[in-house]
Formats: structure tokens, sequence, C-alpha cells
DNA sequence: AATCCGGGGTA
DNA sequence: TACCCAGGATT
């Protein structure tokens, strides 16, 4: 394989098709681009697509346009800016990492960036190359993609990717080139029916050679969604319900209706507990919501419940979809007041 | 090396 | 429905 012939090739493709409006790849005057906005962007980006990604781009940067202004918020405040989006550790961490930056500095380098909480080797990879211009590949789904058909290789591990990445890298402009790549696999060399007329590569690429291009990579088994029931209270109004922060790996640090795991007993039997807990009295059934993400297949009850607890605007804090969707039922439903 | 962690887009 | 997305932390 001829690297020089295909490096001159995809870049010359990303200069001319490559996705030069986002938001994120605007330069300063100095012709370099803000750490912190290539930060912010990277992780927004793990395991969520650019049209979305996008949207939460602007909305978090209106919100925090500085490393300083992201240490000094309150966690609640990030996780506000960042409801909806999903996988709320990088939020909790992004936060925990401006507060580091804050204090030490912000790194130049990828080991230092690789120091940080909620940074790995892609974000380490990406930000050092595309905001400081070292010489690191980056590794991700597109990445991975693009490789494991250029050299029709159908199950990539890890170490092969990364080393491919590395001895593709154009020294000279690594920044340019994570980007080509990763362009390339986002628009042209798609998971199903990829562009391959399109292809800046097609010449050099073994999967297309193949005739079956997209057999590349072999799909990656995913353990099947687990089934949870569960119930959930609404104290007070729908706009102004008694809420609790969670705590733990799942939604934490958001905010909720009072929850409770059916396990493998009966609905009336964690409805018990749960009004227990709270010391309030089980009220009408207001009706069923179903939430799938991608570990689990949640299947809620609401019931409403009366009892004296003090109501929280909704709007003021961090909530998932779940419990948007709790309440968005419940207002549906014309829930006004508790009855006492 | 596996598993967990959200939510949505797309065929 | 199945598979994917500019992955990282934990076990």
């Amino acid at each position: 394989m001829d690297v020089a012939a295909l490096r001159a090739s995809l870049l010359g493709w990303f200069a001319a098709q490559g996705r030069a409006d986002l938001p994120w790849r605007v330069t300063r005057e100095d012709g370099q681009r803000d750490p912190y906005r290539v930060w912010v962007a990277e992780v927004l980006l793990q395991q969520t697509q650019v049209v979305r990604g996008r949207v939460y781009f602007e909305r978090f940067l209106t919100a925090f346009p500085t490393v300083q202004a992201l240490a000094l918020a309150p966690q609640e405040a990030v996780l506000k800016a960042w409801e909806g989006c999903g996988y709320y550790a990088r939020a909790r961490n992004l936060h925990r990492a401006a507060q580091v930056m804050a204090r030490e500095g912000v790194p130049v380098t990828y080991d230092g960036w690789l120091a940080l909480p909620g940074v790995g080797p892609y974000t380490a990879a990406a930000v050092s190359s595309l905001a400081f211009g070292e010489g690191r590949a980056v590794m991700d789904g597109n990445v991975r993609r693009v490789l494991s058909r250029l050299y029709a290789v159908e199950v990539p591990t890890d170490a092969w990717v990364q080393g491919t990445a590395d001895a593709l890298l154009d020294p000279a402009r690594p920044g340019e080139w994570n980007e080509a790549v990763m362009d390339l696999g986002a628009t042209v060399c798609v998971p199903k029916r990829p562009l391959c007329g399109a292809c800046p590569l097609r010449a050099q690429c073994a999967a297309l050679a193949s005739g079956e291009p997209a057999r590349y990579p072999a799909p990656k088994v995913r353990a099947a969604a687990r089934e949870v029931r569960a119930v959930a209270v609404l104290a007070g109004t729908p706009g102004t319900p008694y809420l609790e922060e969670r705590h733990g790996t799942l939604l934490g640090g958001l905010w909720g209706l009072p929850l409770e795991d059916c396990g493998d007993g009966t609905e009336g039997d964690a409805l018990a507990r749960l009004a227990g807990r709270l010391q309030v009295r089980p009220a009408e059934r207001l009706g069923v919501v179903t939430h799938t993400m991608t570990h689990r297949h949640l299947t809620v009850t609401l019931y409403r419940a009366d009892g004296a607890l003090p109501g929280t605007p909704a709007d003021a804090r961090p909530l998932s979809r779940l419990d948007r969707k709790l309440l968005a039922l419940a207002a549906d439903l014309g829930v006004q007041r508790p009855l006492f």
C-alpha cells in the first residue's frame, strides 16, 4: 500500500468534502483551536451522533463559555445543561476535570489530557492532535470501520486498529488526518450501504474489491436488554412534584420521581415498600410508561400518592427522559393537586 | 476481556 | 427489530 498516495487522496477529499461547518472546528485569531471547545465537543460526541451533539454543544458552551466558568458551576447546573443527552458520567467527569484544570492549568500533551477524569485514549488523542498538533492517531467507531474495510479485516482488534491508524497518520498534519478519517467514516464509509463510488480510497480498498464492503467489520455481539418492572409515585403536581436525587451509576446526579424496582415480586409489594419509605399513602394508579435504554427495558407503573412531601419545580432540576415521560403522563391526565 | 452506562437515528 | 454512534470506567 502506497501510504503517501493514500494520505494525498484522503486529505484532498477532506479539503473539498469534509464537514467544515461544525462549530467546534472554528479557529481563533492565531489559527489554533480553543482546547476547551475541542475537549467539550469530543466528550459530547462520545457515543453520540454529530447531528445531536451539535445542539448540546451550543447549549453547553452558552452555559459555560470557559473552563473557569465550568469549574465554578454547581454540578447540578452542569447536569441540567446535559439533560437528555445520556451517559451522565460524562458531564460529571467534565465538571471534575474542569476543576482540576482551573487549579493546575490546561494540559498541552496527550499524557496530560489522559490523566483527566473522563478522558481516555480517544479523547486524549483528539484534543492533543486537533488543538496542539501532537502526532496521535484517534481510534473511534469510524476509524475502526474505515480501516477494517481498507484492509478487509473482519474482526479488527483494538490493538490492530490502533497500530494501523498510527502507521497511516500523516505526521505533518495529524489533526487534519484524524478528522479526515472520521469524516469519511461518517459520510461515505457508513455502516450500511457505503457510498463506495464517492470514496477517495476506492482504488485501494480491499473490502470493495471483495464485492461485499458492508460485510466489514463484523457486527459486535451485545447483551440483550434486561426486562425491569418498577413503580413510581407522584406526590404533588406534575409541575411541582416531590423529587429525589438519584445516586449510583444509573442516572446518577439526576433527579426524578421516587422509584422502586419490583424485582421478582409483585407491583403491589414494591408500591408498599415505596410508600413506607416515603411515609405517604398510595392513591390512584395513573398509568404505565415504558422506557428503553441500551441495556434494559423498563416498564414503570405510576401512582399518585398523598403525603406531606415538599414539591420541587420540575424544570429547575436535571431529569432523565424516563422522568419526563412519567411527568408528561400525569400532566396529560390533568393531575392538579393532592386531594387533602 | 466483559459489562455497564442513555438516548436517538436509520435501514 | 438490529445495529450504530468522534468511548470511558469498572470489574
